[in-house]
DNA sequence: CACGTATATGCCTATCGTAGTATATACAGA
DNA sequence: TCTGTATATACTACGATAGGCATATACGTG
């Protein structure tokens, strides 16, 4: 169980992490939520935990799970070379995010926007 | 082997994933780049066929396998629902992805980039 | 301290996926 | 058509992992 991928690969993990993506969740609710037995909860929690995906703080006898950051970005990362790719076909999916998150007009000084890679785009790229 | 998570958690089809990113390749070249046995980087690209992920044109008696998008935008769209986490640790990365990819000054008419949910970042976000 | 709740872990088994090896198929050229 | 090259597939064995079940640990309360 080394590498992200392979920890993502499992959608009972996969049902987590999206469960998880709303807010922290104990590990009954999890269990309730998901309609999945505890020890099979507690084992997946485990190897998330592990691999840095989530991690737990205590309240009385629960666990309260909440996501990180780092493994996600790591998938992104590597998501990131085959942008170029979508170029074309990444319109449709754009409208839909954009109709998602609300469009910013410029002030993207304070955070340049995450793209793909395009040595075209104005005749500046090299 | 039903999901796209299934499929990009094997390491050499993720190397093959790669090596395609940068061009076309016919197996050959593939088992000689990456150092695979010959039926091993065939099948691999049958998994990899089967789920999307490339196609084959034909070439005499070599077959040039290239990538596909779609499945990739399937991972990008899963993904996205995590995205509003990383927010705050996000600049560190862009920082360094702003190192790789030259700033582009606006002309992001064209297509807008990228970019997570962000509800704050000027005033303006909802 | 006994009991109930919440969570973690250990063991066993069944399943699945990969590598390895051999072999089959397809094509090109002499 | 024979031969060499390129790619695909079949079969086997092995390793890893998820699930099920039982049980252990931890905590809170009466």
């Amino acid at each position: 169980m080394e590498s992200v991928f392979e920890i993502i690969a499992e959608p009972n993990r996969r049902a987590i992490l999206s469960l998880l993506a709303s807010s922290q969740q104990s590990v009954g609710e999890i269990e309730r939520r998901l309609r999945m037995p505890q020890p099979t909860v507690s084992k997946h929690l485990r190897v998330l935990r592990d691999a840095g995906f989530v991690q737990s703080t205590v309240d009385a006898q629960r666990r309260l799970y909440h996501l990180k950051p780092e493994p996600f970005q790591e998938v992104e990362m590597w998501l990131a070379q085959f942008r170029r790719f979508w170029s074309a076909h990444l319109d449709a999916l754009e409208r839909h995010l954009d109709r998602i998150d609300q469009p910013i007009q410029k002030k993207n000084k304070t955070r340049a926007p995450h793209r793909p890679n395009r040595e075209r785009d104005k005749g500046e790229g090299k």
